[in-house]
DNA sequence: TTGTACGCGTTATCAT
DNA sequence: ATGATAACGCGTACAA
């Protein structure tokens, strides 16, 4: 690779004059920045990113770290993280150790270690709290989306999972059922607990019957919902509606209720949260009605929070709360 | 970010042994290891990377440029890349421009401006020439995946539309269809028209009626290849056997024969390539036979290129071939 | 308009 | 065992 000396020397001019004419500079005579910008075309010089961010430094690129990046589930953060790059003009690298926390760690270090001016991290299970922690605790600018660890002192994008949960519970109790079940999902994330409260104190707002059997435990699959149910429904307790802390573990609602003759949504409505799709390939389901993350938006939000950090290192740490969308579809 | 000049400082020692003690070289004396180590742990820090690699010309990572992060099809192909980047410990760092040809071409500029090793490109679109000569033109290691351009003198993945395509037609005649179409995908593709070829060549070979009612144009996507086929049957003139160049017309194919009642496979044979997944979601497919692209291999094969590449720049450009692979479900 | 000299943070070479 | 010094490739005061 041609180095800004080489293009110097081959253009009888010091590297100066070479930095000038790269960067848009005056102060170069318009021969000589002829003659520069031909060998820099002739020899496809581009500058050495590593040399000019070590000077400058600024590297104009935003790392992000996220625990899965083949998961449909987040192509609009993904989207929403680009889009925002874009119109700063920066690069945004996506990176990811998967289920590999030292993998992870390592990224961390690698986008954290000068490569970046910032890194954005997503992450809602317990098992990044680790990974929170160890980017929380670098010197370097940090948004952290989705989980909400108290002690990590940086920006923030959360979803406001209670709210969310509130107000699907509460659309269905104003939609007339008496007998609103809450099917949960994984409980080892944090937004499983958050959506059962929030479940909760709608229907105790309301002075709905809430007693144990208004809550069926299950995770973030369809097939342990759709075990519970079966079995709810094969003991002869149905509920007319349900919401479920997820759109997987209502998809398996959806698939024991159909299973059992039950119309969709005059026997039982079903509302889900996340916009997500089934697993189930080999049955048809209805559209399912569901809350929607903004995850677009919490991507956008993401970048223009670690840019507005970027520019004003000493603000205080910001948190952006984003609230789930109802979206009325077949289910309900 | 604190330097390797303020942990020197505050441990009472020249930068040459916190060096050392960072690269676990022998060396220093005991008893300044530990110290040096408590005022690196104390600080967090962690070594400039641009700052190491400039001077050890060596990034250890590895960036990709894919024309879209948000395309599941594309998921195994991310995960060969990955597993191969993580054995061989280099960091790997996925970032797109999307159908912006101006921001691929900065990435690239970026990704080959110092702060990786090697680049890998994937694409497979005419577009995509413009981004893969640019990329070849650079002076720095970089494999194409998928597009063959053949005045592009770098390394290069590839997969054998011909010879897939061959084997898809070939497997049709066998299992004794006498009335076969090909149904095309984009031809505006390289492999729509190298798989148009292997089906001709099949039928040829095989002495099998060709004429201007053996091919179907149709694009990448469902709608016009069940547009073709609707008409087809309409006409009264219904093939027994279909090979379509890509699934999603392949499914286009098949939501025209069963509005037309026909019974799949018994009536209707067909078979796809790229072992992809249907756009609409409001009817029930039946899994689709296909020629499936071993993406995952691909990944892996295009990491091991870049990184011999790597390791030892001189060699000659190579190329690595895959073929598809018959995967025979229920449709044929 | 042009060029010299220094520094960005690191590793490596060579003294001590 | 330890440390001064020179690179890596670039941008930028400052001097000419």
């Amino acid at each position: 690779m041609p180095t800004i000396t080489d293009i110097a020397h081959e253009a009888n001019v010091s590297r100066t004059l070479v930095s000038r004419v790269l960067n848009n500079k005056p102060g170069v005579s318009a021969e000589n920045r002829k003659r520069i910008l031909e060998v820099i075309a002739k020899n496809h010089y581009v500058p050495n990113g590593l040399a000019k961010s070590l000077v400058l430094q600024k590297t104009n690129s935003i790392g992000v770290i996220m625990d899965d990046l083949c998961n449909d589930f987040f192509f609009p953060l993904i989207r929403g993280l680009q889009d925002a790059a874009e119109e700063a003009d920066y690069n945004i690298l996506f990176c990811s150790g998967r289920r590999d926390m030292a993998a992870k760690l390592k990224y961390v270090d690698y986008l954290t270690g000068g490569c970046t001016d910032g890194m954005i991290a997503y992450g809602s299970c317990y098992d990044d709290d680790e990974l929170f922690r160890y980017v929380a605790e670098k010197s370097t600018n940090s948004v952290l989306i989705e989980n909400n660890l108290n002690d990590c002192h940086t920006d923030k994008i959360l979803l406001d999972n209670f709210h969310g949960a509130y107000t699907a519970t509460e659309y269905l109790i104003k939609q007339g059922h008496k007998n609103i079940i809450h099917v949960t999902c994984d409980m080892n994330y944090d937004v499983g607990l958050e959506r059962l409260n929030g479940f909760v104190q709608a229907m105790h707002d309301y002075k709905m019957p809430l007693g144990p059997n208004s809550i069926l435990y299950a995770d973030h699959f369809e097939s342990i919902a759709y075990q519970q149910m079966k079995k709810r429904l094969a003991e002869g307790k149905q509920p007319d509606a349900c919401f479920a802390g997820a759109d997987k573990p209502a998809f398996g609602v959806l698939r024991a209720a159909m299973e059992a003759g039950l119309s969709i949504p005059a026997d039982l409505a079903v509302i889900g949260f996340d916009d997500d799709r089934p697993e189930s390939k080999d049955i048809l389901f209805p559209a399912l009605s569901t809350m929607r993350q903004p995850l677009y938006e919490m991507g956008k939000a993401g970048v223009e929070l670690i840019i507005d950090k970027i520019e004003h290192p000493d603000r205080e740490p910001a948190i952006r709360t984003f609230d789930a969308e109802l979206v009325v579809r077949n289910t309900s």
